[in-house]
RNA sequence: GGCGGCAUAGCCAAGAGGCUAAGGCGACGGUCUGCAAAACCGUUAUCCCCGGUUCGAGUCCGGGUGCCGCCUCCA
C-alpha cells in the first residue's frame, strides 16, 4: 500500500452545481456520455470541433484509467436550417443532411477524433421520440394544438435550475424578441413536434404528418442508448439555454426527478480576432479551412491548449499579398490595401490568413515530434543496458504529473505544460551522454517514449509517425507561402557543395538568399536540411 | 433589465488558503557551431482596484471598475 501515491478521483465541473465534483458514475468501473452532436446542413466550424473534441479527449482519458465508457454522439439531421437549406438548393433535406453528416466525419477524422460507439440520428428515433411526447402529453406536460404539441412550461417545476433562470422574470422578456405564436398556453412554451408544412419532409404521428421539434430527439435518443439516467452530457455553453434546460423538462418531467444527466459539461467558444464568431461579421472559419491551412493535428493541439470551460480566441492576421502589409478590419473588408493600395479578392485574403496562436501550437507540435523522432533513433541504434540505472527526474515525473492535471477537470492545459521539462530533459540527453550514467540515459530515453506513448493516446496528439507528420508541416507551408520547394532543395545543394569546398563566403551568400525566402539551413557533419525560420 | 463567466509578466496560459506564483511564445545573455540553425542552460510577475475573513489569500466574502457570454437559430 503506498497511500501517498494514490491518485486523486477525478474531478470533472457540473453546470448545473456550478462547482466541481469527484466523477462518480451510476454504475461503477461505467461510464455513459450523450453529446450534441451537428445539426448538418453546411460544412462544419470551429467551433463544432472544439465541442466534439471535448468530449472525444474525456472518452480516451476515461478509457485510460480504466473505464468502460459507452460514448453516443447524435447527428441532428432534421432541422429547420437544413430544410431552408435544401429548398436553396433543390435537393431533398434528408440527402443535404447526409452529404454533410459524411463531410463531417471527414474532418473529425482528420482532427483524429474518435467515432463514437453509437451515433444515432434523428430520422431512425421517430418511434421514441413519438413515444415520449405522447407520455409527456399523458402527464399533463405537453399539449396538441392543430398538430403542433407544445411543452407546457409552467407544469415542469424544476424549470430553469441548468441556466439559473427563473420563470417569472423570463415572462416578462418573452415576446419583446419572438414573435410569440398565440396558439400557445405561455410564451415559454416550446415545439416537441411541429406540423408539416407544404414541402417540408414529414412522418406520420397522432398529431398528424409532422417532424420533432429541436429538443426532443436529444432526450429521446439519450434515454435509448443509454438509459434514462447516465453520467455526462457535453455540448457548447450555448446550449445551456434553452436546449438542456428543455431536454432536462422533457427527460425529466417523462422519468422522473432524479432521471437524466449526472454531470452536465458544457465547453467555451471560440472566439476569431476577438469576436464571437459569425458568419455576419466575416469572422466565421470552417475546420475545412483551417485543416487545409496547416496540419490538422496542429489545430487539435491548438484547442487542447486551453482549458475547456474558457473562450478561445484565434488571433488572426491578414497579410497583403502583394506587399505583406498587415490589413485592419475595414482593409480586409474593402480588400484594398492601405500600404500599396493592391486590390485583393476576399477568397485570395482568405487562403492566406494567418492565425498566430495556432502557428505557435504547431511549432512547438513540430518541437515534440522532432524529440520523438530522435528518442526513437536513439534507442533503434544505441546499445539496451545490462543493469538498472535511475530514471531522470523530470522524466519519471511526467506521466503522474501529466495524469494529475486530467484527473482535474480535464486541464489539457495544464496536463501540456507538464510535458515542457521532460522535453527539455529528453533532448538534453539526446545532445550529449555528459554527466550521466550510460545506463540512466538510456533507461529515461526509454521511458520517455514510451510516457510520451501514454499521453499521445490519452490526447489523440503526437501518435502520428514523425517523419511524415514533419514532411507534410512543411509541405503545406510551403503551399501556404507559395514556396517551390524543388528551388530551395537546389540552392540548398549548391550551399553544400561550397562548404564542402570550404568558400564560407559563397555557403554564407547562399543562407541569406535562403533566408530572404523564409528558409534557414541546419548543417550537420553528414548532410544539410532546411526548414522554415 | 435578468442570469452567468472572466480579469495572473510584452503576448498566450495553468494555478479550487500555506514550500521560492507551472508552462509556452517573444526578448535578452550563454553553451554548441567556420558562420548559423536546431538543441540545451540562465534571466524576464507579487496576481484589475478598495475593504473584509484568516496565523496565512492570486485562491474565500463584500463593494467597485473593465471585458465577455446567454436571455432569439447558434458549439
Amino acid at each position: 500500500m503506498n497511500d501517498a501515491a494514490a491518485p486523486s478521483p477525478i474531478q470533472l465541473h457540473d453546470t448545473l452545481l456550478g462547482k466541481k465534483c469527484a466523477l462518480e458514475t451510476l454504475t461503477p468501473g461505467r461510464v455513459g456520455i450523450y453529446c450534441c452532436g451537428p445539426t448538418v446542413y453546411d460544412l462544419t466550424h470551429v467551433g463544432n470541433a472544439r465541442a466534439a473534441l471535448v468530449p472525444d479527449v474525456m472518452v480516451r482519458f476515461l478509457r485510460h484509467e480504466g473505464y468502460e465508457v459507452k460514448y453516443v454522439r447524435n447527428i441532428t439531421d432534421i432541422d429547420d436550417k437544413i430544410i431552408a437549406r435544401s429548398q436553396e438548393a433543390g435537393v431533398p433535406a434528408l440527402e443535404l443532411a447526409s452529404r454533410f453528416a459524411d463531410e463531417y466525419h471527414r474532418d473529425m477524422a482528420d482532427l483524429n477524433l474518435l467515432p463514437p460507439d453509437v451515433e444515432p440520428r434523428v430520422q431512425d428515433h421517430m418511434a421514441e421520440i413519438i413515444v415520449l411526447v405522447e407520455s409527456l402529453v399523458a402527464k399533463g406536460l405537453a399539449y396538441a394544438v392543430q398538430g403542433d404539441v407544445y411543452y407546457r412550461v409552467a407544469a415542469f417545476k424544476g424549470y430553469g435550475k441548468l441556466s439559473k433562470r427563473h420563470l417569472e422574470e423570463m415572462l416578462e422578456g418573452a415576446g419583446s424578441r419572438i414573435e410569440v405564436d398565440e396558439r400557445k398556453e405561455s410564451p415559454l412554451d416550446f415545439a416537441l413536434w411541429k406540423a408539416a408544412k407544404p414541402g417540408e419532409p414529414s412522418w406520420e404521428s397522432p398529431w398528424g404528418p409532422g417532424r420533432p421539434g429541436w429538443h426532443i430527439e436529444c432526450s429521446s435518443m439519450s434515454s435509448t442508448h443509454l438509459g434514462d439516467s447516465f453520467d455526462i452530457h457535453c455540448g457548447g455553453r450555448d446550449l445551456v439555454f434553452p436546449h438542456h434546460e428543455n431536454e432536462i423538462a422533457q427527460s425529466q418531467g417523462a422519468h422522473g426527478d432524479d432521471t437524466f444527466a449526472r454531470f452536465w459539461v458544457h465547453n467555451g467558444f471560440i472566439n476569431f480576432a476577438g469576436e464571437k464568431m459569425s458568419k455576419s461579421l466575416g469572422n466565421f472559419f470552417t475546420t475545412r479551412e483551417i485543416t487545409t491551412l496547416y496540419p490538422p493535428e496542429s489545430l487539435r493541439c491548438f484547442l487542447l491548449t486551453v482549458h475547456y470551460r474558457s473562450g478561445l480566441n484565434f488571433e488572426v492576421e491578414v497579410p497583403c499579398p502583394a506587399c505583406g502589409a498587415l490589413l485592419d478590419k475595414s482593409a480586409q473588408e474593402s480588400g484594398v490595401c492601405p500600404a500599396c493600395g493592391h486590390q485583393s479578392e476576399v477568397e485570395e485574403l482568405r487562403r492566406r490568413v494567418r492565425f498566430p496562436g495556432l502557428e505557435e501550437s504547431d511549432g512547438r507540435l513540430a518541437y515534440i515530434y522532432r524529440t520523438l523522432r530522435q528518442a526513437r533513433a536513439f534507442l533503434g541504434t544505441a546499445k539496451q543496458p545490462g543493469s538498472e540505472a535511475p530514471v531522470t527526474e523530470a522524466i519519471a515525473g511526467m506521466l503522474p504529473a501529466f495524469l494529475e492535471h486530467m484527473r482535474n477537470d480535464f486541464n489539457t492545459s495544464g496536463a501540456l505544460g507538464a510535458l515542457s521539462k521532460p522535453l527539455a530533459e529528453a533532448n538534453g540527453l539526446l545532445a550529449s551522454g555528459k554527466g550521466v550514467d550510460k545506463a540512466s540515459r538510456y533507461l529515461s530515453l526509454e521511458r520517455f517514449a514510451a510516457d510520451m506513448g501514454e499521453v499521445a493516446r490519452v490526447l489523440g496528439c503526437f501518435e502520428q509517425d514523425p517523419d511524415t507528420w514533419l514532411q507534410q508541416r512543411r509541405d503545406m507551408k510551403a503551399a501556404r507561402l507559395g514556396l517551390d520547394t524543388a528551388h530551395v532543395d537546389d540552392l540548398v545543394r549548391q550551399r553544400r557543395e561550397a562548404r564542402s569546398a570550404k568558400d564560407w563566403d559563397a555557403a554564407d551568400a547562399m543562407r541569406a538568399k535562403l533566408a530572404e525566402l523564409g528558409v534557414g539551413v541546419q548543417d550537420s557533419a553528414e548532410d544539410s536540411v532546411w526548414d522554415f525560420l
